[in-house]
DNA sequence: CCTATCGAGTGGTCTGGGTCACATGCAGTC
DNA sequence: GACTGCATGTGACCCAGACCACTCGATAGG
């Protein structure tokens, strides 16, 4: 298992080697391929699972079929601690957008763990606070902003994590599609799709196949807030 | 101090005596009249607040001034510990809705009360990964919903947390206006006035000045998914 | 190579709900 | 009691964005 990419979460970057090493024995190693649900929203479970390589969508569907992504997740991001600490099903499905490898500890073993490494619960609270503080971010965009707004905020966020800067502009291989980003941003795909045309008409980014190459960040930036 | 309303927040229900007399050593006691700001958004701060009576909105400005509440807090609620644990400054403006009192405690007192105390801060993980869940869920809302059903919602969850129950239905006192109601369900007031005329018309439920008497719950309940 | 399928791109229509503009109904306070 | 604000009702208007109906490529099976 690439015990690099287990360190470099930031839950558990404080670790010493023994304390890896030690870790390393606990977890186990899981692989998805594009398209394929790790768990449904719903299931019970208490696994709590790390991205080592690849990308995966977390996502709700509403009663009427519809569904909404909460959030993109890469290398060295971890989810399904909601399952673990706030006792559940799981409030979320899973699934690989691209393929996707993961390390994954039960809850029984992360609670050991914890227990003589407070630096360690600390690290994960921050985490879960972290993403608290993203959701209510996310909750003011709904409210506040309009459609393009919030794609050129989910362009900037998808930059931040996956973008690799060229001379060209910011690369970004998000590997969603329209429908994807529309469901993460929470509107139609027709509209998310008009605004990206608009964007890349305006000369601020270009669109390519699952992502986007960005030219003019900061006009992004400014359009986003 | 009122040492019980500590004992009844679901963070520190564990406690044997001897820790409770030990925490409350440590807490001090803060009181707010309606209308008064605890603390605001952007400030830095690191003290955890529990309201021990009284009622309080977290509540956000955008850039544009207009303003947004992420939650209603009551009687054992804590709020404060996302600049607990993911430094930062404050990430909203807390306001009395009635006369309040709250207990505080510093982020030190709090670490150090937590070390010896791992069903403690399994407890406060536990609080905060339900209201992660629960941030999640008005997101969903917000994409899914219309204005009335988000109206419906809130309602419930108001009563839940502060209706009584009586024979001519469920009173609940919010103490919001429904400008707040509205900020609240992020919609604007005359949609959610009408919204609630609309109920009333249907007989679901009276309008009171400051609350509500809720006399169809399951109505209400259809209404809201 | 020929279809099916799926993603992307675009115009046209319709509506939920925001904004504006009022009216009414109250507390306080002078 | 008259005056000033704040909270609450309600209609008229308008627009962002959902929904619908297509077209056009590209990829994939047969």
């Amino acid at each position: 298992m690439d015990n690099d990419v287990v360190r470099q979460a930031p839950l558990f970057s404080a670790l010493d080697d023994e304390a890896a090493t030690a870790l390393r024995g606990s977890m186990s190693e899981t692989r998805l391929r594009r398209g394929e649900v790790l768990f449904h929203e719903g299931d019970s479970g208490d696994r709590l699972y790390i991205v080592l390589d690849g990308k995966v969508k977390l996502g709700r569907t509403s009663s009427d079929g519809r569904e909404n992504l909460l959030a993109i997740l890469g290398p060295g991001q971890m989810f399904g601690e909601l399952s673990l600490f706030d006792p559940g099903p799981r409030s979320a499905t899973v699934t690989a957008v691209t393929d996707t490898s993961f390390a994954s500890l039960s809850h029984e073993d992360l609670l050991r763990w914890l227990d003589g490494r407070p630096t360690v619960a600390r690290g994960l609270l921050a985490q879960i606070a972290g993403r608290l503080r993203k959701a209510n971010d996310v909750n003011a965009d709904l409210v506040f902003s309009d459609v393009p707004g919030r794609v050129a905020k989910a362009l900037l966020d998808l930059a931040d994590r996956f973008g690799r800067t060229a001379d060209d502009g910011v690369h970004v291989h998000h590997d969603l599609t329209q429908e994807e980003l529309a469901q993460l941003v929470g509107a139609s795909r027709e509209t998310v799709n008009k605004a990206l045309a608009d964007f890349a008409s305006r000369g601020w980014l270009r669109l390519e196949p699952r992502s986007v190459v960005i030219m003019e960040v900061d006009r992004l930036q400014r359009r986003a807030r």
